[in-house]
DNA sequence: CTGGTCTCCGGAAACGTTACCAACCGGGTA
DNA sequence: TACCCGGTTGGTAACGTTTCCGGAGACCAG
């Protein structure tokens, strides 16, 4: 019952138009030497027939399948769908299509979408490494020569080119920011320490505290809003074992929010609060909200280039870099100073 | 300079495990009627060569790409990344691919959209269409037959089948519920009046406005947050001229809500607001915004149901529906009551 | 008139896979 | 012995393109 899938061929183009297939080719693609009278025959055929070359055809025939792979944890996470969006206007710059998958950070997704697109043949691989899977990603890029660039993440025992931000030096920035506001229990709210970013932003707190002879307070079993209440209102509970809140991942900012506002704390007055990346509303709530700024646009650009100037430059040889280990693109973030760190509006 | 584009093939594995190639395909493909033995040889050739099996060219061949396409506005946008979060993970569990395209609501970009996913031809295609753009669909539809289900929005001529919130019934009951507050000037900043979605929420106004003898007061070029203090700055101007504020679109909410905050506009006391669409910190911010909530989630999924039923169903007929124009599949919008719309915590 | 260089065109061989068909091999049955 | 049958195999023709190669004219110089 399943016959319907039928749609005109180049070889019924190239009869209702009188030519040979050759011709038809030439005109789909663009070549010259086709005299204009042939052409227009042929554009005319095509258009009647309501042709479409078969993408699956073509990449059998030439090697380039003019698509490229992007690995992400989530395309509902505003971070990588921002990155999804940059991405795909870039692909489409350079006439390629943009495949996006998903990995929920679990290895055996992981492991499924590299696969899935190696069998597309995709040009080249955007990936978010779920940390410490890169043997897979290696073995894959050797095998096949397949340019690839990490995004956000490093991989493990990199040679791939990778582009990441500063988490290290963000945290590092914020918590010196709370510092010099005076604060001195300052507690740390991570997400999952798995994933690299976290960890850094971790180590860049540990620094700061450390450099000012401060006690580290890390929680790192925070995952909801009810866990989130939860350690916040046992720190308060003994007064003045906390000053401030540096939380490290966009949903336990909001939680950590919220449940100061719950609990009736006055923010900054009596405990103030930065968190990492920005997100919608940040600027509005009352008081609007520090917060490490993530150069998500130029991330997700930087490693779009450089995975194209691979893609259409020069050769991918089996050394990519002469140097032997890549250095990482690192991106500066910043600090958007708002009210939540104590800080008045006009005024550091 | 482009030579390394090599991957094992078929023929290599046969050849190493010393079968034919009928062997390999029938091993990779699960089929029955393999002894043991040679398949255990086979499989250790696979593994020891890398073999991955050429998409391209099994879709040469056999006729189904195990590929949808989704196409909508945009992939950062929360609503449609949420939706093919939930698509994506429909499609991996019928071991389909999902191809997203983002078309800015231009027209030459869903064309280009549409053809792109034609070339590679899709099994089945989910898009929220950028209006009045469904002659191009029909056409297609009908000359492909390949299976369409419209999203958020239904096709201007339809007959194919759609999945859509009740923009209009959602609209009237929040416009009604500001109403019963006592509320008699009741603003409406509408978002793009092109879209379909933001027209049904705007009649929903206009027929509850009526219902109660209201003047409607329409606006219809807020496009940003300057131009939306502006218009709410202006009204204000004329005192008893705003009573409350109907956001049709979530980035407005958030500007009209913002600016109610700046104009130093006591909310809900002087100007109550409801928002179309929820988001992230509504319910965090003081007053918490209440707003028309859509279900996403069910959207998606029911859309994803019905394109999947077609593809592994019945045949699809030249005539989809025996009833002619299909009815579009209608889903609930609920009213999520907070404070900005002047109701207590605990109280409607 | 011959030979060479253009321009325009078409035939046919790939590309890597699947599906059809035929073949082989035991062994059970007439 | 002749026959068939079910479980295993392999050869080979497609699928729709691109590309190589060669042919047919047209034109010009020697």
């Amino acid at each position: 019952m399943r016959k319907p899938r039928k749609l005109p061929t180049l070889h019924e183009v190239a009869k209702r138009a009188g030519v040979g297939t050759t011709t038809v080719s030439r005109v789909i693609n663009g070549v010259e030497h086709v005299e204009p009278q042939t052409l227009a025959r042929v554009e005319r055929a095509i258009k009647e027939l309501g042709y479409l070359p078969n993408h699956a055809a073509r990449v059998l025939k030439g090697h380039r399948t003019r698509t490229v792979g992007l690995v992400v944890p989530s395309i509902a996470d505003p971070f990588f769908s921002s990155c999804a969006e940059v991405l795909q206007g870039i692909a489409r710059r350079h006439e390629c299509l943009l495949i996006v998958m998903a990995t929920h950070n679990e290895k055996s997704m992981e492991r499924d979408a590299v696969n899935t697109l190696m069998q597309h043949r995709v040009d080249g691989f955007i990936i978010a490494p779920s940390d410490s899977e890169s043997g897979e990603l290696c073995s894959l890029l050797m095998r096949a020569s397949v340019p690839i660039v990490a995004l956000d993440r490093p991989v493990a025992g990199a040679v791939v080119p990778s582009v990441v931000a500063d988490n290290f030096v963000g945290a590092q920035h914020a918590t010196r920011h709370l510092i010099a506001h005076g604060y001195k229990k300052i507690a740390c709210l991570t997400g999952e320490m798995n994933l690299f970013t976290i960890r850094e932003r971790v180590r860049g707190y540990q620094a700061a505290m450390a450099a000012a002879n401060l006690k580290v307070l890390l929680h790192t079993s925070i995952h909801d809003y009810a866990s989130c209440e939860n350690a916040i209102a046992k720190m308060l509970r003994q007064p003045g074992s906390l000053d401030a809140v540096f939380t490290l991942k966009n949903s336990t900012t909001v939680d950590a929010f919220q449940a100061l506002l719950q609990l009736r704390v006055p923010v900054p007055q009596k405990v103030a609060i930065i968190g990492y990346d920005d997100f919608q509303l940040a600027g509005t709530v009352r008081p609007a909200i520090t917060v490490v700024q993530q150069p998500i646009q130029e991330l997700a650009q930087t490693a779009g280039q450089l995975l194209f100037r691979h893609l259409n430059g020069a050769a991918v040889s089996a050394k990519p870099a002469p140097t032997g280990t890549q250095k990482p693109v690192v991106l500066k973030t910043s600090l958007l100073i708002r009210e939540s760190c104590g800080c008045r509006p006009n005024q550091p």
